[in-house]
DNA sequence: GAGAATTGCGAGAACGCTCTCGCAAAACAC
DNA sequence: GTGTTTTGCGAGAGCGTTCTCGCAATTCTC
């Protein structure tokens, strides 16, 4: 008759003829105690088959061992799903949990989010923000000064520890590469969250991470001036149909570009789809750039060109970081990671006709 | 000077002039309370900026609302991201959280994971098994009665609700499929974790998806024995560099297959990318069918054809079992969901000459 | 209008642990 | 052998809730 009650540190407590307190002692070895009584209490709290609750301790203590994981997307995304294996990762060495919530870009979402991770009496919190200026969530009496790192993207506010990735520089170096292979009509696609459709005009952009991007292929068209004779930009909803409207108005266009900037991997897929349709092939037809490496990115034939991110890098720093600040204040740090390129054959090389 | 203390039920208890027990009742609405007084605590609770602490609500109550999600792999697969996607999101629908760990398809590491989610009072647990076998650490008496629910790949055991795709039906459908295309010369590139290297002799299976995947893969070569000449089998342990190496060996044979089968989607980008590397472009020097659909098998020109599972229907209702489990005990079911082959462009049509 | 049923609320135990405090016993100093 | 320090452990408060009980006040019934 396997009784649905769980054995507590009051029952080894009881069979090991002592009290609570030193069993506590034996298990967390913490405080003053005789190494004999450790490991006959050791020993008891096997036999019964004890498991601390964990809910308990951190009532007890003040502390959960948990750190809050809010990142807008989903899984399903190049970047995510691998910030996310190495917060866990890191989180675990470090003798941390991590609960995670997405955002999926939207403000209010993710106010719930926070709020959710603070009730649940997270240590820290390690935030993607969807928006770089609406943070009243975000107040320290708001987050009970629990410290949080903000990954990814940058806020108006220099008050939480932030890292980042130099995606403005390495955005500029993939426009000198493809220049450089000859191309000179430039086509860029960017996904911009919070409007719907596409358009030509530059919207005001809510993401820094993408701000930069746009800035850095703006600069890269500067530095070479001379070499470019058209750049077409679309601005575009990151929803699989319109990003396929946009590429299509693109190549439709009497001047379509001989290479596409894609400023992330869902606008990839829509131009390597339309291309695929149009009977174009990558890389001899039209080239391609994007932001993000991935394993297909890598083993697709052409290989995509990409903007490789330090992703792993940036995950565990951000949990290094995150509980540094819950074991010992520390002053808040704005970091930025370097971002490459890294050239496959989705660039073709053309001849150029001045 | 903001206290660092947060407000607590009793602060507002006192703000509002009532007992603990009423604040209780009004902000989690059970048991009989006037109408006025639910709103006036409201209110005052506001006021306070309360935020309930779901620690102390788990541990007074005894349940955490919280489920374990335990899955081999980190989310940089083309299933298990897909799968804890939905699974967060419908957990969030019933009122659950999700606690994730992984177990990088080792026994070990599985029992500690479990341990730590028992340890941290789930509910209940979604659990990716890393073996058919080994589950010792799975005892009612071990995992304290807390209901399991059992996904991707069976057990030998009933005692589970488990819910696996019919993947065996699946890839018979498949072989079927490239033979109804002409094809008669197939290669099987079959990951097995567990395994050092690869190996064309049929090792131990350990995991019921994967063993299915084989053994449908027979069933269609037997059920178009005299279409068929000849079949390669590989078994291959889940790295990218050996799965590169089975690939040159398989495509180095004298006789080498016109369409290779691959058991998931690291096995599908060794051969892309040992294809790519001799000039050989899929679909047409090589076809190739692989197990599970992605954003990028639709978005690659050709597009693979793959056998697509139901992924997120199958998440969402592991977290329906789980829950309807926890909230009341329910029978284990067998739970058996199809999965269907998407015909693209990957397998050629050759002329099949006798 | 007297008794019965209902409603609203407070008291207080309980959940399982941590951690401070203080006390007895043991070890040390000279 | 006395006084001081150290060591080991128990008592008990406290963490922030939920929830059962019981009691007073209100409403209902005829």
């Amino acid at each position: 008759m396997g009784s649905n009650k769980s054995v507590t540190i009051n029952d080894v407590a009881a069979a090991a003829g002592v009290s609570r307190a030193t069993v506590s002692r034996a298990l967390s070895n913490y405080g003053r105690i005789n190494e004999e009584t450790v490991n006959h209490v050791k020993a008891v709290a096997d036999r019964l088959g004890y498991r601390p609750n964990a809910l308990a301790a951190a009532m007890a203590a003040g502390k959960t061992k948990t750190i809050g994981l809010v990142v807008i997307s989903d899984f399903t995304n190049a970047f995510f799903d691998r910030a996310t294996k190495a917060i866990i990762d890191q989180a675990k060495e470090l003798g941390y949990r991590v609960l995670i919530s997405h955002t999926d870009e939207n403000i209010e979402v993710e106010k719930a989010a926070v709020e959710t991770m603070l009730t649940n009496q997270v240590d820290g919190i390690i935030l993607v923000p969807s928006g770089t200026k609406l943070h009243s969530h975000l107040t320290p009496k708001k987050v009970n000064n629990k410290p949080f790192v903000i990954i990814d993207r940058k806020l108006d506010t220099q008050r939480f520890t932030t890292i980042t990735t130099g995606d403005q520089a390495a955005a500029k170096e993939a426009v000198l590469h493809a220049v450089e292979l000859g191309h000179s009509d430039l086509g860029f696609l960017i996904a911009v969250p919070g409007i719907t459709g596409f358009t030509k005009t530059k919207p005001v952009i809510p993401i820094t991470s993408v701000e930069e991007r746009a800035a850095g292929f703006a600069d890269g068209v500067k530095a070479v001036k001379g070499d470019v004779k058209s750049t077409a930009w679309f601005y575009c909803e990151d929803l699989e149909s319109v990003a396929e409207a946009a590429v299509k108005q693109m190549l439709d266009a009497p001047k379509p570009p001989s290479v596409i900037f894609t400023s992330n991997n869902d606008m990839l897929l829509a131009v390597l789809k339309v291309a695929g349709e149009r009977g174009q092939t990558i890389g001899k037809d039209i080239s391609v750039i994007s932001f993000d490496d991935s394993p297909w990115a890598a083993a697709m034939k052409p290989g995509i060109t990409v903007v490789a991110r330090p992703v792993e890098e940036l995950g565990s720093l951000a949990v290094k970081e995150l509980v540094a600040n819950i074991e010992g204040k520390v002053k808040p740090k704005q970091i930025v990671l370097p971002a490459h390129l890294i050239t496959r054959s989705s660039v073709s090389r053309v001849r150029r006709n001045k």
